[in-house]
DNA sequence: CATAAAATATACCAAACGGTATAATTGTGG
DNA sequence: CCACAATTATACCGTTTGGTATATTTTATG
């Protein structure tokens, strides 16, 4: 990795969190020197504009999520626990998601609207990738008769991906883990009572 | 009304979907004076800032949605029926809905957090009183025999709103208005099958 | 170790931001 | 219809915004 490449990732792994926080517009480039502790010259010798850091921060963001969501699906063996540990992560890991500024899908999804179409798109086809994650897991399960036949992969997805960010939304803003926690709870109930086999 | 309560509404009315749409910090005094039609002279004349606009318009938006729900709740008579027509109003207003900016909780909720504290304290309160309206529709369904007296009122509540609010993020952000369906089939699934006696 | 190239800091820019003092206008009660 | 008060428009303020030209420093290479 050059050096070149190792600033980038220096501040794009700085930007991230302040980006998550605060919103495309919310953020400042004042914030962003102060928190990466470059001056804005150094910064914009490494990004054309706003526009490129944001945009980098938020595929920052996503990718984490996705490389550690990876590794607790890979633990489990069975569909149904797959499903389950995928849940489970956002609630065992509340309060970190929360001191972050809370799940990066949910805040670019918000913020990005009406304001940054090109943040907006690469939201949007975030949030595809992640439902048809879902989507693919029940298909294995019905594949490998770990899960009922009769279930239906699309519709669980987009109730399994609501109930999470939902969920974040509800114990983010009220400061109430226990949305999250009955929404994870519904999950695993479904799971177990509607998949699992 | 006097002049001075009808001018201040008229502002309220301009400004709520300018809010919802571009949030606290996308939203400029530019924006305002141009669709309200007045200067800024004239808007400040009514308002002492662009924070307290913010929270009339975030108080304006909300009450918008309490009343026209308020309505099709009391159209139905027994409460697994006011529950459905509760969720399946999202889904026939959800073109106007999205036309608007989306739902105006959700976009606060997020717009709001970490860069304005009143603000959020607002949402987080309109939250609980959205979440308690269902969880109260459940225990008065409960004491009717209209709904199963093992059912958990709270638990069913995030479960509600979190697949509306979270069905409404991922319409909006894909586009795609299946999201939001499989969720309102969802809570009429639920209702029918683990609430409705 | 000299030197060219790459990266960073300094100092600045025009534009847009939220906000305000004051003048012009409009509405209103006698 | 006049006079006073309330409202709105004009013109401006200091600050901050995203961004850049240029000087300085650091890094890599022969």
């Amino acid at each position: 990795m050059s050096k070149a490449e190792e600033t980038r990732n220096y501040i794009i792994e700085k930007a991230a969190p302040i980006f998550n926080m605060h919103g495309y517009k919310g953020t400042t480039m004042s914030q962003l020197t102060e928190a990466i502790n470059m001056t804005k010259g150094a910064i914009y010798g490494n990004f054309a504009d706003k526009d490129e850091i944001a945009l980098a921060a938020f595929d920052y963001n996503f990718a984490e999520y996705t490389r550690q969501i990876a590794d607790v699906i890979r633990a489990q063996k069975n569909a149904c626990d797959k499903l389950i540990a995928f849940a489970s992560f956002y609630l065992d890991h509340f309060t970190e998601i929360s001191r972050k500024g809370g799940c990066p899908l949910l805040n670019a999804a918000i913020d990005s609207d009406n304001i940054h179409p090109p943040l907006k798109k690469r939201v949007s086809e975030a949030i595809e990738t992640w439902v048809r994650t879902v989507t693919k897991i029940v298909y294995n399960g019905i594949e490998h008769k770990q899960i009922n036949p009769n279930a239906r992969p699309e519709q669980f997805a987009s109730v399994f991906v609501s109930l999470i960010e939902g969920g974040i939304m509800l114990s983010k803003s009220t400061g109430k883990t226990i949305h999250l926690s009955r929404n994870i709870d519904q999950i695993i109930h479904l799971v177990n009572t509607e998949l699992r086999i």
